[in-house]
DNA sequence: CGCTCCCGCCATGCC
DNA sequence: GGCATGGCGGGAGCG
């Protein structure tokens, strides 16, 4: 044993070659038989080649212990101590050096060399970042466990990790596929916009952790009820929503860990602490987690945060909170990715490396599909599920239990079908949700300054966001085309500083019940959106839903993350922030501050049912949307931060997050705090309650002057048919003199105008204390303007929160479910839609009648504003009439 | 002592 | 029954 160690040392340097050696893995060489190797030992050796490749074979021989002991010996040696001493503790991160590493490993027994991070630094050492998009780099979990001298067990968890991440793909039995980093800023986009769908706001907002945590665990029941964890984004394996998904909890540690890696990404902060992403992780929505199951879910976080930091994407920081000192991982990754879906990186973009890869499907599709199609409902809908099914049996072909993957890796039409197939799904969600009555209701809730939440993240119901346009929200021109070009547009102007967006304000509509968080300064940036009209929403539904929120998001994360380039400043800075502050906590969320507060308490069953068929839709439109998405809208993205930026600097007041209770503290520091958009659909589409931050300035709301009023907008909220019994409220504190935006602008003015053409008759506008907002409501031809009473109608299927909300607070409230405003025009409004409310929601719903009387709510609101001032100001009709 | 997290048992599922 | 996966958590290394 001792000549085999020694033999290995002193091929050690030599061993760099290994890396090499294994590049000549590449090449998909049949040879690595995908068949199930025997192990290690009997596998044939690949490579002769060098000494090394004994050394290998004779490792793989050796079992674990036998190693371990060696290792032991090893150090035991003078010189190889000497060695050894080298090597810090660092396991530096450094791939390629994975000689150097692999030498104190073995030289080492201690526990770190053993680590899974430095196990993962040597795997990643041994392949290429950007490989050829002409070489495939096939791994064969055997040989690399053999050569690592690991136990393949450990294989699997670093295989897990980078497969989450699309680095590798599973191609058949004991082989992984290695893709390297060419799609993994697509990948991140894709994540960052689920985990945006999915935790929405949570991140943004600063919060504690306890809240946050009181809120995942809410939200989650809520959102996700039925589901268990999901592959958001399932790259490669398409089964997430089908059935196949319970099994085994497949993948749990791969859908952890993009769930993990989102919820860095929708951070504001970038920095999640264990704790918070185990109980955010954990599915069980259920009760209180189990202390064992959080422990476990930790230990495994640990595991994936491992690989992580291998991957240079995070890196281990500690958040100093009241509690004490917590660990936590901080984003070092990029933070904004290229808008373009096809590679942001200089690496083979256009041409996926990946031949089955989703995005470059999606992307095609995307533009193709942008262009106009529109797919049946039912057909796209049905098609959806076979398609796994059959992609899956497809795929099957190699042999793999996983086939899954293999079918996306190697069915890229697949998955383009998939997306696609998604993305109808989505419109047609939409378009039935929001059917005839496209009409984006807002509802105008009052937002009261302490509300505790401001916005509930929806963890995965977001619904596809529907932009509309006022201007255009008719057009049928505006599909895609027009929208991704208009956003686009409109984000660089937004960067010039100009508010150009005022024509296509794109509205986020949210079916089910996500909510949307506005943030002054991304609201810009969402203005700046073009709007979709009422055919693109009903089109582009898909997509615009996955990329607008996500945008959004990411504007709020860009505040403080600002631009790419400033990210990495700001990043430090944010850390320090966190860690002085309290910020630290990684993720903000916005929930509500107590958790008992938290209307949602429990899940209605019922809720949870509707909540729950959305969430699979969502799910589907996450993964479509997402690839279509990044073509379209990211450009945007990145100019909208920066542009946010810019608008937060000339705001001097706005504040950067939405987050509600960022906002407190914000709002402390900072008379004029941002605006949120709270959009609840709860009721599904038929109600959608906006929030517009109350906060503005007037000076914001000048902003709106270019039709962008979305800026400036502070709270809109618009009740269901119940208001309609108000007219249109207006802040009194809304005393900017903006001018009035032509349509929808939520300016004074056009709240006076409110009436809305289409909704005019029932839709009841609501103006947050200071601002008004005023939906236009532009004669949406899907959409029924008229209909805004109706949206009662719609509600019931969208129940979910809202039920919810009712339920705990009055039945009352179901009968009426909130009325949609439509807002043709939420051009004004810069929505992030967000997470859902839970029980502010109820509020929202509230009727009139169960809230009191509209009275009660304009003074409620003349209150709030009085008493909000910049502060967040939530609507919270609930506050009033809730009890 | 608490944070990390290695290690490997064993369940699950597919041949 | 064998094998591939991978969930899981005991318990030990480490600071």
């Amino acid at each position: 044993e001792n000549i085999f160690e020694r033999s290995r040392m002193a091929p050690k340097t030599p061993i760099k070659s290994e890396p090499i050696d294994l590049s000549k893995q590449k090449g998909c060489t049949p040879e690595r038989n995908p068949i199930t190797p025997v192990k290690i030992i009997d596998r044939p050796q690949p490579d002769p080649w060098t000494p090394t490749a004994n050394l290998k074979i004779l490792v793989s021989a050796a079992s674990p212990d036998m190693r371990d002991r060696e290792k032991k010996k090893e150090l035991f040696r003078p010189i190889e101590n000497s060695e050894q001493s080298d090597t810090p503790d660092s396991l530096q991160y450094d791939i390629v050096d994975d000689s150097t590493v692999d030498e104190f490993e073995k030289q080492r027994p201690s526990r770190k060399q053993k680590s899974l991070g430095l196990l993962c630094q040597k795997f990643l050492a041994r392949y290429p970042n950007y490989p050829l998009s002409t070489e495939k780099t096939t791994i064969s979990l055997d040989e690399v466990a053999s050569i690592l001298g690991v136990e393949r067990r450990r294989i699997y968890d670093i295989v897990n990790v980078l497969e989450s991440l699309q680095l590798v793909s599973r191609v058949a039995k004991n082989q992984y596929c290695w893709h390297g980093r060419h799609n993994l800023s697509q990948t991140l986009k894709m994540l960052q916009e689920a985990g945006e769908l999915q935790y929405g706001e949570l991140m943004t907002s600063q919060h504690k952790e306890q809240d946050l945590e009181y809120k995942f665990g809410e939200r989650k029941k809520e959102t996700i009820p039925d589901s268990q964890d999901r592959p958001l984004l399932d790259f490669s394996e398409p089964d997430c929503i089908s059935a196949s998904a319970n099994s085994r909890k497949d993948k749990s540690l791969r859908i952890m860990s993009q769930k993990f890696v989102m919820l860095f990404l929708v951070s504001k902060t970038k920095i999640v602490t264990l704790d918070i992403a185990a109980k955010i992780l954990i599915e069980e929505t259920q009760d209180t987690v189990d202390h064992s199951k959080f422990k476990t879910k930790v230990r495994r976080l640990y595991d994936i945060a491992n690989v992580l930091t291998s991957l240079g994407l995070i890196k281990k920081v500690h958040v100093t909170e009241e509690r004490g000192r917590k660990p936590a991982f901080k984003w070092i990754g990029p933070v904004e990715f290229p808008e373009k879906t096809d590679e942001l990186r200089g690496h083979s973009p256009t041409s996926d490396p990946l031949p089955g890869t989703q995005r470059g499907a999606c992307a095609q599709y995307h533009t193709s599909a942008t262009g106009k199609q529109r797919f049946t409902r039912h057909a796209s809908f049905n098609s959806a599920q076979p398609c796994e099914a059959t992609r899956r049996r497809v795929s099957s072909e190699p042999n793999s239990p996983r086939q899954e993957r293999q079918a996306c890796i190697v069915n890229s039409d697949e998955n383009c079908s998939k997306m696609i197939n998604l993305a109808a799904v989505c419109r047609q969600k939409i378009e039935e949700d929001i059917g005839s009555n496209i009409t984006l209701p807002f509802s105008l809730l009052p937002v009261p300054g302490d509300s505790d939440f401001c916005v509930n993240p929806l963890p995965q119901t977001v619904f596809p966001v529907i932009r509309a346009d006022v201007p255009s929200f008719s057009l049928p021109n505006g599909i895609s085309s027009q929208a991704s070009h208009s956003s686009t547009a409109a984000a660089s102007k937004t960067e010039n500083g100009k508010p150009t967006l005022v024509p296509n304000q794109p509205f986020l509509c949210f079916p089910s019940s996500s909510l949307f968080m506005l943030c002054s300064g991304l609201q810009e940036n969402n203005l700046s959106e073009p709007l979709p009209t009422a055919e693109d929403l009903g089109n582009r539904s898909a997509e615009a839903q996955a990329a607008v929120p996500p945008t959004v998001c990411q504007k709020r994360s860009s505040h403080k993350c600002s631009s790419p380039s400033a990210s990495v400043d700001d990043e430090e800075p944010a850390a320090k922030k966190q860690t002085l502050e309290q910020s630290d906590l990684p993720l903000s969320l916005v929930v509500p501050k107590k958790p008992s507060e938290s209307p949602k308490a429990e899940p209605c069953p019922g809720i949870g049912c509707s909540s729950a068929v959305h969430l699979e839709t969502n799910h589907l439109d996450l993964a479509s949307p997402a690839a279509p998405e990044a073509a379209n809208k990211e450009s945007t993205k990145p100019l909208d931060c920066q542009e946010q930026e810019k608008q937060s600097q000339n705001r001097d007041p706005d504040e950067p997050p939405p987050g509600n209770e960022h906002i407190s503290k914000e709002n402390a520091n900072q008379p004029f705090q941002p605006q949120y958009l709270y959009v609840q659909p709860t009721a599904g589409l038929s109600s959608f309650n906006f929030l517009f931050s109350a906060n503005q300035a007037p000076g914001a709301i000048s902003l709106a002057a270019n039709q962008l009023p979305s800026l400036s907008v502070p709270c809109v909220m618009v009740p269901s048919a119940a208001l309609a019994s108000f007219p249109l409220v207006c802040s009194p504190s809304f005393t900017s003199p903006l001018p009035p935006v032509p349509d929808g602008s939520f300016s004074t003015a056009a709240s006076t105008n409110f009436s809305m053409s289409g909704l005019a008759p029932t839709t009841p506008v609501f103006i947050s204390t200071t601002a008004v907002v005023t939906p236009k409501v532009s004669p949406t031809p899907s959409v029924d303007p008229q209909q805004p009473a109706h949206p009662a109608l719609h509600l019931s299927p969208v129940l979910t929160r809202s039920c919810s909300a009712v339920k705990l607070d009055s039945p009352m409230c179901m009968g009426h479910p909130v009325t949609l405003l439509k807002l043709q025009q939420p051009s004004s409004a810069p929505l992030t839609p967000k997470s859902i409310r839970p029980a502010h929601h109820e509020a929202f719903f509230k009727t009139p009648g169960s809230l009191g009387d509209p009275v009660a709510w304009k003074k409620n609101e003349g209150n709030q504003t009085r008493n909000a001032s910049s502060v967040q100001r939530r609507l919270e009709i609930s506050s009033t009439s809730p009890d």
